[in-house]
DNA sequence: AGCACGCCGACT
DNA sequence: GTCGGCGTGCTC
């Protein structure tokens, strides 16, 4: 072949094409996915460019064509499989496939530099030349008063924060002010996991081998449909799992097991090293560049034949794949929210598709559109309903409004007081939980339990405390706070706001002998903080453990035998359709870590909505039921199952001018909607609104047909950028995220 | 992304 | 007229 059809590693739609170049005979020996150099655009500068092609003739001037520079590595970095994938995740989420390849090499390969610019001290009377210039009042002025307050700043940062092109940026270069360097970002690694005592194979319960038959029948068919395994919490399913990898690895094939966050589900990921010892290898967040690199290596050799790891281990390159499992199933951690926005359970069918291999999905509370998709024949569906060796813990629901009507304003209800009191009495060990998720308050009424919302999205309004109004954030309508509940006229109606450091301070308020630890972003943000809290809790150093729902996740602790759920509602109020869907999935989580082994449970849930459906269903530990009545909601109120939502996020220090803009989308927006296909809602301020001096407001569009209400986005968006200037916005879309923006 | 081209206002 | 600054369009 004479020529090579390229992609250039460069982040834009403009390039998102393939560059053809010729091939020097001295680099006959180039491969389909490897990596290499090319001199791109009139300055011939430098340019890493992706393979994924070859070519005899072309349809150009032939005198365009240059040639390759380079080859910088010894095989290439992703096969044909990958480069479909690739191919594929472009059009789903709406990315450039020079995107999608960097997200699926092995991360060594691509070093992650930004660009920033310093003033430059070395120029003689450097600062007098910087006021002349300020002085003038041009672009160059923005650039170097930003300078001046912050030195070594991104050139992306000054772009937006000065609202200026990269000419000025370019010119003062060219003048010698500035300076422009390459900077990396490095980390740092700890090797966390390692192999032990190999473990044996468990008899499997009848639930447990007619699962694993299914298993082994799909991977048996040709045509191959997704399997979804709904099993109780302790129903063994890590087992399920271990026995059909066994299955698998037996007849030569290689599987990737996908676990929401390593370092929240260390007891499930030992479980794999300890059955498949050097077959297994972990990947991790805290692990380096290169360690990661040497387990990609191993799994390209073969040398490896199960990957265990977060989202992006779905990327291992297997040859022989025939099996992706994917645990947790309806974790929102599934979902990227960088460019590109993939989420890992689409990309492994899609996946599994080329390969011709089986996804597995996993759940003790299945997302509702996967449930949906087994349901509707998409998926099979194997259920498991029993529990091993193991009883469930007895729930109660705490009614928090007849709390306050017999006097007791404290955050703990009597009940879940007692408890704490006795089971400290017994020296066992205690579990708070408060799901302070969001940053948003929303406004409840203590008396009757009655919660602002709004009527138009069936959505709780969320309070600002700078405007001291009630805000909608799907449609943006506002209301002001009232002072009385307009349900039952109580005063007690006012907006919520409790953390964890609260909790603590009153568990030392009321049992000043009690040892507490507290486990949230704040105190495990050092390094290896998870596992210095873990272990000292698992130790027996501390009685009562306080955390955020990292405490919620695949946890097991014998002695453990109350948990308390401090404000169930806080989940309940969120702002977001999967509100519900969510506060079932906690609920269940947590009450999960309650007397796994001979101690028994007691699970104490507090709420001012003792009726919501999710906290009945989560008490009674139904999830079908659960399902029927979330599903109902979600096809009365055109949520996804039903439809696919769209949020067009934009953000920028100009709040006034982002708003207008997304006004003017909006608009024409509306405009285009002739045949309403199309619903809108906003625009509206995101769910944290302003991030870093950036303001973010977002216009949600709601449609049945996904296909079309992608190309209506791109086209509206194309439309608004044609007609003005949207310097200093940022735009940003996804699809059905996973989280309220 | 980053380069050249061409337009435009300010200044000799 | 000329020069520097700035937006725009193209890149195998």
């Amino acid at each position: 072949m004479k020529y090579a059809e390229i992609i250039i590693a460069v982040s834009n739609k403009n390039v998102d094409r393939i560059f053809t170049y010729r091939i020097p005979e001295k680099l006959s020996y180039v491969k389909l996915g490897m990596r290499v150099y090319v001199p791109f655009g009139a300055g011939n500068r430098k340019y890493e460019g992706y393979i994924i092609g070859f070519c005899n003739e072309v349809n150009f001037d032939k005198n365009k064509i240059k040639d390759i520079l380079s080859i910088p590595d010894k095989y290439p970095v992703f096969s044909e499989t990958m480069i479909e994938l690739a191919k594929w995740m472009r059009e789903k989420y709406y990315s450039n496939l020079s995107d999608c390849l960097k997200c699926i090499m092995p991360s060594i390969v691509h070093e992650k530099t930004a660009k920033y610019a310093y003033i430059n001290k070395d120029f003689p009377n450097i600062y007098k030349i910087i006021n002349d210039i300020i002085d003038k009042n041009n672009q160059q002025s923005k650039v170097l008063a930003l300078l001046n307050k912050y030195d070594g700043i991104t050139l992306n940062e000054i772009k937006i924060v000065a609202e200026v092109s990269d000419s000025p940026i370019k010119s003062l270069e060219k003048k010698g002010i500035i300076k422009i360097y390459d900077r990396e970002v490095k980390r740092e690694f700890e090797n966390l996991y390692y192999t032990d005592k190999k473990s044996i194979p468990f008899t499997p319960t009848k639930e447990q081998q007619n699962a694993i038959n299914t298993i082994i029948k799909g991977l048996n068919s040709d045509n191959k449909k997704p399997i979804l395994i709904h099993g109780v919490t302790g129903c063994g399913k890590t087992e399920i799992y271990l026995q059909a990898i066994e299955y698998v690895i037996k007849s030569g094939g290689q599987a990737i097991v996908l676990v929401p966050e390593i370092s929240l589900t260390p007891q499930t990921v030992l479980r794999f090293t300890k059955r498949f010892q050097d077959k297994v290898s972990v990947t991790h967040s805290a692990m380096s560049r290169s360690e990661r690199f040497e387990q990609w290596k191993k799994a390209k050799n073969g040398e490896i034949s199960i990957m265990v790891g977060p989202r992006s281990a779905l990327f291992t390159p297997f040859e022989n794949l025939k099996i992706i499992i994917i645990d947790e199933e309806h974790e929102n951690t599934y979902k990227s929210d960088s460019t590109p926005k993939y989420d890992a359970r689409d990309t492994a069918i899609r996946l599994c598709e080329i390969k011709n291999a089986l996804t597995v999905f996993g759940s003790a509370t299945p997302s509702i559109e996967s449930y949906y998709n087994a349901l509707n024949k998409k998926y099979e569906l194997v259920s498991i309903k029993n529990r091993i060796n193991k009883s469930y813990p007895n729930i109660t629901v705490v009614d928090m409004r007849q709390e306050l009507a017999s006097g007791n304003r404290s955050i703990f209800s009597r009940e879940l007081f007692n408890a704490i009191k006795n089971n400290l009495d017994k020296k066992q060990q205690t579990i708070l939980f408060l799901n302070r998720r969001g940053h948003s308050t929303f406004v409840s009424c203590r008396s009757c339990g009655y919660v602002m919302a709004c009527s138009n999205c069936n959505v709780n309004y969320t309070y600002h405390i700078s405007s001291n109004k009630l805000m909608c954030h799907y449609c943006g309508k506002t209301e002001n706070n009232p002072s009385v509940c307009p349900q039952c006229g109580s005063k007690y109606i006012k907006f919520f706001g409790i953390g964890t450091q609260k909790v603590e301070k009153e568990i030392e308020k009321l049992f000043p002998n009690a040892r507490t630890l507290r486990m949230d972003l704040d105190t495990t943000r050092k390094k290896n903080g998870h596992n210095i809290i873990l272990k000292k809790f698992s130790n027996g150093d501390a009685d009562i453990l306080i955390g955020t729902q990292m405490i919620a996740k695949g946890l097991d602790f014998p002695n453990v035998s109350v948990v308390g759920v401090i404000a169930a509602d806080l989940s309940l109020n969120n702002g977001d359709y999967k509100c519900g869907e969510n506060t079932f999935q906690l609920l269940t989580q947590v009450s999960g870590r309650a007397g796994r082994a001979e101690v028994s449970g007691n699970v104490y849930i507090q709420t001012y909505n003792p009726e919501h459906y999710s906290i009945v269903f989560a008490k009674d530990n139904n999830y079908i039921e659960f399902y029927k009545h979330e599903i109902s909601i979600r096809r009365q109120m055109v949520y996804p199952p039903f439809s696919s939502i769209f949020f067009i996020v934009f953000t920028g220090v100009d709040e006034k001018k982002i708003i207008t803009n997304l006004y003017k989308l909006s608009d024409i927006m509306l405009n285009y909607n002739r045949k309403g296909l199309f619903e809108f809602l906003g625009p509206a301020p995101c769910m944290i609104s302003k991030i870093r001096k950036n303001y973010r407001w977002k216009l949600i569009v709601k449609s049945s047909d996904e296909e079309k209400l992608k190309s209506f986005v791109i086209y509206c968006l194309n439309k608004l950028k044609e007609n003005y200037n949207l310097i200093g916005i940022s735009v940003n879309i996804s699809l059905n995220p996973s989280y309220s923006y």
